[in-house]
DNA sequence: CTCCTAAGGTCTCAATCTGAGACTATTGGT
DNA sequence: ACCAATAGTCTCAGATTGAGACCTTAGGAG
């Protein structure tokens, strides 16, 4: 009757966590998911994170790499990675000076679950192209 | 020397399938990642998804229990999310007419990935924090 | 000399997106 | 006759983002 309990192996320690975030109120300032997902959870901070999984890079090299991203935007995302202790800034006295940018031991750890939501991208990226076209045919309206 | 590589227990398999991505160009349409980020990857849809895992619920309710959003951006978060077949709307004949949102099994399924996400919120917000102080109090700039 | 280029940004302005809140529809209750 | 409740939509002001001009410094070309 109610697929919801049933689909996935392991509801219970999901559930169990986001009903104890939400119990507390989700408050910005306390609550970490709250907290991280304001930092990572945006267009880009993921995709670069990923581009310096694949190795150390340089500013000119993450634009290059970064799809459509903007020198603003990649500057600010660096900005914020650097803050919160994920990535490091190195400077060479080059000239022009070079920069290069690389995960720190923290922002390693997260490559762990950003992984994770890969891998379920990459193993259901039909399945939800497939609901889109539906849906976009005026078909999806799941109860009209 | 480079602390990169040996930080994480399982860097290979990570950095293979981000390097793979990256040679096919991240394009927006074709590639499964870019795809999922923009749209669970925005400031509410992983709230929300959070909120639907521990029951099925009213938009009334969701409102109560997302913290601060909109009406405008549940509504139209609920509409992308139903689109990619992520949740099912069920419209009850009640005055006023009442709608319930819920998981779908490939809703349910995000939640793993997004179960170890939290999980790593959880366990890092500590250090980020700490990082963060210590960038605001100017000692943050890695490489000054 | 003088000009050009490189790298990594910052700054400005226009376009886009978001938030707050007014407004809508329907019908049972007072 | 009027109010309340639910799930929205609509409008407008304010916040965020993108595109691209501009800045700095020193080596190499002419």
């Amino acid at each position: 009757m109610n697929d919801f309990s049933a689909a996935i192996a392991l509801p219970a320690a999901i559930t169990t966590q986001f009903k104890d975030w939400e119990a507390r109120g989700f408050d910005a300032d306390r609550c970490p998911m709250r907290n991280i997902l304001d930092r990572i959870g945006d267009k880009w901070t993921m995709l670069v994170l990923m581009a310096l999984a694949v190795e150390p890079r340089r500013f000119g090299m993450l634009m290059r790499v970064v799809p459509d991203i903007s020198k603003r935007m990649l500057t600010q995302t660096l900005r914020l990675l650097e803050r919160d202790g994920l990535i490091t800034r190195h400077v060479f006295a080059t000239t022009p000076p070079s920069v290069e940018y690389r995960l720190s031991p923290l922002g390693c750890s997260v490559l762990e679950p950003l992984h994770a939501l890969a891998q379920w991208a990459e193993a259901n990226f039909a399945s939800i192209t497939f609901a889109r076209a539906r849906y976009d045919d005026g078909l999806g309206r799941t109860d009209p």
